[in-house]
RNA sequence: GCCCGGGUGGUGGAACUGGUAGACACGCAGGACUUAAAAUCCUGUUCGCCGAAAAAGCGAGUACGGGUUCGAUUCCCGUCCCGGGCACCA
């Protein structure tokens, strides 16, 4: 008994030294993750002799879901580019903070009645506790938050510096208001055109003439930050503005209620103004062409005209037409005219005989969302009953209404020529109407041909002539007949800069008297105040407007978007405690632009636009020295999630599993809406309808119409996202395989810019090699089992061949290829057994940016003095990799079909020479002499046969 | 609809500037070690044809159809499918 209970107990030592030398992830990562925190190793200070280098995350928003997979993938890649400059000995700031703001923390408070601060603070611990696990590299003592009042105080200051500035074109450049009005005084605005009003003029008698009412109304058309009116989704029934995302089929997604456009005050950012500098500063960023080109098209600029036509109508109150044309050059096949359904002059413009048509289809429109309609495969449009005239035959043009003519947009109406334009063309053969050819054989009567190149004919005075000739001829006439006049327009409209909402900064303005007057500087932060209740306000305001004080006060009663806290807080992020500025001088001077941006395209138009042009704003007033804020963006894929969906009846509570819908997607002939449901309430594709119930309290009282006693969901790769219900935790994967693991697999999924759907299996490849690695430096029964011996050649050439490998990849952000080539380094000293200290210890330096806990564990172990992220990058050497020969692929015919190996320094004569006396070449050319053969050095040879 | 991106084995992907298609992994199959399992290690793995088998060989192959080229996953034209954005999600 004794003896026995004696070899266990030994036995059961043995078992825990065995164990205490295994590759113990947890333990390591959480004790080095302490350590780092206890010694400060990430703060970065704004004074040192190294080389800067900014590298930059896109700002987070703390959702209640908290961090997904799909969120890291750019954390880890800027993480391990900013521990790899670190060990190139760079000064590398790498901060991380939250877009705190946002509409879900609200509808959350009105869900659950949970204050958005209380909310988002926890929302904030638990994505701090989630990014803490991963082992990043952020200087927290650098971390910001929009809707903390020491930060989003110098975001109402910035709003005031747009406020009090106007965009002067002869300069190119924002200036203040106060200048403004000295050229007013002295000179009238001759010379200072008015955005907001392009036809005013007045000199400086008048200005002084005018009430200080109308001065400021004036003012008002130049501010860089503005207020003016503007369509909103309205719903009646829950008395609140909806974003276009919560509009499904022109109801509500909360309840189902109708929504229909509704007119509100609103402001808005004068970013039209910026549209010619922020196209031309993309010449000076390196962001990828496809973004560029994005940013391009959503500017649109084009070059036409603004052509007056003459309008014949039954009621005579409408006496022209103003369209917007790229195409001058075509006027002479204009059919039809299409104005959008929204102008004004629609009215005067219908017939007693087309009232009732026009008046449904108004009805109708208003029902749609622009989204809606500029997807709208199907031709919509009704007759107005009004002609305009073509200004050089006379021809009489009917008037339409189409939803495809969008009111912002030009001047809200076009001339619409079938024979050139697609979209055209299928409306004139949809509503039949007769469709005039000036281009000859270049139309072939089917389908528009949008070609500049064409000899006009069927044209008047422009026959015989080319196209692109001719543009400039109709410019000069309609010029000389006061008629037309050259335009360059842009597609961009202003960016609305306010939302009914409670959760977001507010205004520091005051209405007196319908006239906003700025808060001074002094007074700021304003502060949000507390509120019971986040009920919208009467007639759609905001839900401070039903706060007695804040009315009272005079104050403007919308907050700010969430777009506006992101515009400028990679500046805040350099001087993150100043209470004096937003961003010292001496802190921007250093820091500049951002060397490396990361984050996703689905900011391509939005973010990425607005933060160009606040920063261009700020430069031009001189806080700032630099008009551009990215230097280089990398855009990170997405990592998508699968999605599921629920069908409910449109306009009822009721639920309809998939399978019993038809092809059009609709049950028993009625409409259905889809809405996402929450993954984690579908097994597969089975909902767990009480789950359902309980989900939302929408849904209590929802009732399922099953199929096989099941409620089954559709499905659908898409972007893993909050709002889509289909999310998966990075803290269970990091549980189980650990930090170094997690941060590996993610690079080793796939280049960081494309899109993959999220697969948790597959990552066991990746926690092998770490576990390979770890026994390179470690016996599991010794310990650590390092030598001093000199290293083979062998050795040396896999180290530094990995050397260059890594480097290169982690430079041009391939670091899925670097994660392949250090399996690929460990594997060939695995087959060498190589454990020497000069191979193994580079190794680890490498490896640290990638795998920080794991090498900083070995690096100690192995008796390294200080921290491996301190650490010299080893320096490639090429001697140790050159190569005096090169084993050939020869093809014949471009085919493969042998192997030669032959000298670098080989001549074109001397291969061929080589390979005509290769048996397998002479096998192929049965005789033959070659045509020609193909020798590219160091790449491969060809025979041609 | 418009703009942008993508499509390569059973799966994720590699091939960087037009030069050996499938690196590196996952999965699968077989084997070694073990009483057994886990862990670890080894071998094979694009498809088809020809072989008893192995070796070798032949043919096809990077969404589909064309083109340029000695040579195309890569460049050009057209088609299909998937994803992102389209102005109040951030």
């Amino acid at each position: 008994m004794a003896g026995s209970f004696k070899a266990n107990f030994t036995f059961k030592i043995l078992l825990i030294q065995i164990a205490s030398m295994e590759y113990s992830f947890r333990q390591i990562e959480k004790k080095w993750q302490a350590e780092w925190k206890a010694q400060q190793t990430y703060q970065v200070s704004n004074d040192s002799d190294k080389p800067k280098c900014y590298v930059l995350d896109m700002f987070p928003y703390p959702s209640g879901a908290g961090l997904h997979v799909g969120h890291p993938l750019g954390y880890i890649a800027s993480d391990i580019y900013s521990r790899f400059k670190r060990l190139k000995g760079y000064n590398v700031l790498h901060p991380m903070g939250y877009d705190a703001f946002g509409l879900p923390a609200e509808q959350y408070a009105i869900e659950h009645g949970v204050h958005p601060a209380v909310s988002t603070e926890t929302n904030i611990q638990n994505f701090r506790n989630q990014l803490d696990n991963i082992g990043f590299c952020f200087d927290w003592s650098r971390e910001v938050r929009t809707c903390d009042p020491s930060y989003y105080k110098w975001t109402q200051w910035i709003f005031l510096q747009l406020f009090e500035s106007y965009y002067n074109r002869a300069t190119g450049k924002a200036e203040s208001i106060s200048s403004l009005v000295a050229i007013f005084e002295e000179k009238g605005n001759e010379g200072v055109v008015c955005p907001g009003e392009p036809g005013l003029q007045f000199n400086a008698a008048d200005w002084k003439a005018y009430s200080s009412h109308r001065q400021q109304e004036i003012l008002m058309n130049y501010r860089l930050a503005y207020c003016g009116y503007g369509e909103v989704n309205w719903c009646e029934a829950l008395g609140t503005v909806l974003a276009n995302d919560e509009v499904v089929n022109g109801v509500s997604e909360r309840g189902g209620h109708p929504v229909v456009k509704k007119k509100l005050r609103q402001w808005y950012l004068r970013i039209t103004e910026y549209a010619d500098r922020l196209l031309e500063g993309l010449d000076r960023i390196e962001f990828s062409e496809a973004m560029k080109e994005m940013q391009t098209n959503w500017i649109g600029k084009s070059y036409g005209a603004e052509i007056d036509f003459a309008v014949k109508s039954e009621k005579g109150s409408v006496s022209s037409l103003r369209v917007y044309t790229t195409r001058p050059d075509t006027i002479f096949g204009v059919d039809f005219m299409v104005v959008a359904p929204e102008l004004d002059i629609v009215e005067g413009l219908k017939s007693e005989g087309q009232a009732a048509a026009v008046e449904q289809y108004l009805d109708y429109v208003k029902s749609r969302s622009e989204r809606e309609r500029m997807a709208e495969k199907k031709i919509t449009g009704v007759f107005t009953g009004s002609y305009a005239i073509n200004p050089f035959d006379g021809r009489e043009i009917p008037i339409w209404l189409s939803e495809y003519v969008l009111a912002g947009y030009g001047t809200g109406a076009i001339m619409a020529v079938p024979c050139g334009d697609e979209r055209d063309h299928r409306f004139a053969e949809h509503f039949s109407i007769p469709i005039t050819n000036i281009i000859g054989a270049q139309y072939d009567g089917k389908e528009a041909n949008p070609t500049k190149d064409a000899i006009l004919e069927n044209s008047g005075f422009l026959n015989g002539i080319g196209m692109r000739e001719a543009t400039e001829i109709v410019l000069k006439k309609l010029e000389e007949m006061g008629i037309g006049n050259r335009k360059v327009n842009y597609r961009m409209r202003d960016a609305a800069f306010s939302r009914q909402r409670y959760w977001g900064e507010p205004f520091p303005v005051k209405w007196q008297n319908g006239v906003a007057k700025a808060l001074p500087a002094s007074d700021l932060p304003l502060e949000l105040p507390y509120v019971e209740s986040y009920k919208p306000g009467p007639e759609g305001e905001g839900p401070l407007a039903n706060i007695p004080e804040w009315i009272a006060a005079e104050l403007e009663t919308n907050t700010m978007p969430g777009y506006a806290g992101s515009s400028w807080y990679f500046l805040r992020y350099m001087d993150p405690k100043n209470d004096k500025e937003f961003c010292s001088r001496a802190a921007s001077d250093y820091w500049g632009q951002v060397d490396l941006y990361i984050g996703g395209t689905e900011h391509a138009v939005g973010h990425l636009l607005y933060s160009r042009m606040w920063t261009k704003v700020l430069y031009d007033l001189g806080h700032i020295g630099f008009d551009e804020p990215y230097k280089k963006l990398v855009n990170q894929g997405m990592i998508q999630g699968s999605s599921r969906f629920v069908y409910r009846i449109n306009g009822t509570n009721t639920f309809v599993s998939k399978g019993l819908l038809n092809e059009e997607g609709m049950y028993e002939g009625k409409l259905v809406d889809k809405l996402h449901v929450d993954v984690n309430i579908v097994d597969g594709y089975a909902l767990d309808t009480e789950a359902f119930k309980k989900w939302k309290p929408e849904y209590a009282q929802a009732e399922f119409v099953l199929e096989n006693e099941q409620y089954l969901c559709g499905s659908e790769v898409e972007k893993m996202s909050k709002s889509k219900f289909n999310t998966v935790n990075p803290d269970h994967i990091v549980e189980r395989f650990g930090a170094d693991t997690f941060r590996m697999y993610e690079m080793f999924l796939g280049p960081v810019e494309i899109s993959k759907p999220w697969d948790t299996k597959g990552i066991e490849g990746v926690h092998r090699f770490l576990k390979k690695f770890w026994r390179l430096y470690v016996d599991e029964n010794k310990g650590l089992n390092l030598t001093d011996e000199a290293p083979t050649a062998a050795e040396l050439k896999v180290l530094h061949r990995t050397i260059r490998k890594i480097e290169e990849d982690t430079e041009r952000f391939s670091f899925n290829t670097g994660v392949s080539g250090f399996m690929i380094c460990v594997n060939e000293l695995n087959e060498l057994k190589c454990r020497k200290k000069s191979i193994l210890l580079p190794l680890l330096v490498l490896l640290a940016p990638y795998a920080p806990h794991i090498t900083e564990e070995l690096w100690q172990l192995a008796g390294q003095a200080g921290s491996v992220l301190d650490a010299a990058f080893p320096e490639f050497k090429e001697e140790y990799v050159r190569e005096s020969a090169k084993a050939y692929p020869v093809a014949i015919n471009g085919k493969t079909r042998t192997e030669i190996t032959i000298g670098l320094e080989a001549s074109q004569a001397e291969v061929e020479e080589i390979v005509l006396a290769n048996e397998l070449v002479q096998k192929w050319l049965e005789g033959k002499a070659p045509k020609k053969i193909v020798y590219v050095k160091n790449r491969m040879i060809n025979v041609v046969i």
